[in-house]
DNA sequence: TGTACATCAGTGAACGCGCGTTCACTGATGTAC
DNA sequence: TGTACATCAGTGAACGCGCGTTCACTGATGTAC
């Protein structure tokens, strides 16, 4: 069914966006496949570059979805939970729905390591604006050493993803928990 | 210069371990071919079934040597620092020196992406097996709270790797060598 | 201790497959009259 | 408001390249006598 509405289109062309700042989370950048976004968002990848100049060009702006779709879910939590916002987020942050859900989850978290090893200078830029963000929110959450409690984070699920299905993954998060709550 | 003695076939393959166990520390396990870590052992990858049943295989063998030679060191520093050497581990782990050099550093840190979102469970077993001995690192190091420290650790060193070039980096080194300094 | 011969580690070319990208084609969309 | 026509989003096949793996070949190693 060629030639789709101008609406239609755009709202196929946000779908693979979406799919793929799923897809990164989930299985990792290097292990998505043009393929494989396309069909998550029901489409084949013959129609891909119509959209987008390159397999690059869209992980780039999956990355920006990823940061904007988290700020605006923390602005919602905050809007709700007022002051208990940020024992909330924190509690979410290290719970096993988040490690089990990286697709709609952190994106910090989730590209670490690659970010740690990638050379292009582009991505680098898109993850270290992302990192900005995540210090930017615990700060907001009135914290006095946002690197420190960001680094914990991100470190207890990253480790409670890597070692999920033995005892070790639960008691990763649950330390992070305790040692949060400890001070202020 | 085909058949070479028994000797050197040995050390040739002690030298594709080698070189396997840097690069996917350096590089990511994603990122690394059988012609790269061929090469780097002087050899060239046509020799490479003949040592090895297949890459997975390699990248198993080479995941082991990286965490032996992690304990090796370890032990080496407790023999040289007797009590101090709980602190000069520390500071090592969350040194510029360690960020800067992730091919001789801790595999946990390094590997801690991949291993978060592969499938393979023989890879996820020997990762989950780096986790185990590191927990008992620190542990032996008389901490209250290995798995707090060890994703404090972990956290700190990726992110730091994630942003280097930026001034985040350093910051995320420092706010873990001072949370770890400050309790015991 | 020599010598003749079998073995086999390493080489470089080739095979197959996966994946990013390109392209001819289709037919509904959108526009010009 | 209709109608005829140009546009172009999406399709599926094909191209190229990279990479894991295989293979015929080489010639030093190691062994049998």
């Amino acid at each position: 069914m060629p030639r789709v509405s101008r609406e239609q289109m755009q709202s196929n062309r946000a779908a693979v966006v979406q799919a793929a700042s799923e897809l990164i989370r989930e299985r990792g950048m290097a292990d998505v496949t043009v393929d494989a976004i396309s069909a998550r968002a029901g489409l084949t990848h013959g129609s891909f570059h119509k959209q987008f100049a390159s397999k690059q060009a869209l992980l780039l702006e999956a990355i920006c979805a990823a940061v904007d779709q988290r700020r605006a879910a923390v602005q919602k939590t905050v809007e709700e939970h007022g002051s208990d916002a940020p024992g909330v987020l924190k509690d979410w942050y290290l719970s096993e729905e988040h490690r089990d859900n990286p697709a709609t989850g952190c994106a910090v978290a989730a590209l670490v390591g690659h970010a740690a090893t990638v050379t292009d200078d582009a991505l680098r830029d898109a993850y270290c604006r992302a990192v900005d963000d995540l210090l930017a929110m615990v700060e907001d959450a009135g914290t006095a050493d946002a690197f420190g409690e960001v680094a914990l984070m991100v470190g207890a699920l990253e480790l409670a993803r890597a070692t999920k299905g033995t005892p070790l993954s639960t008691r990763f998060l649950e330390s992070a928990r305790q040692r949060l709550s400890r001070r202020e």
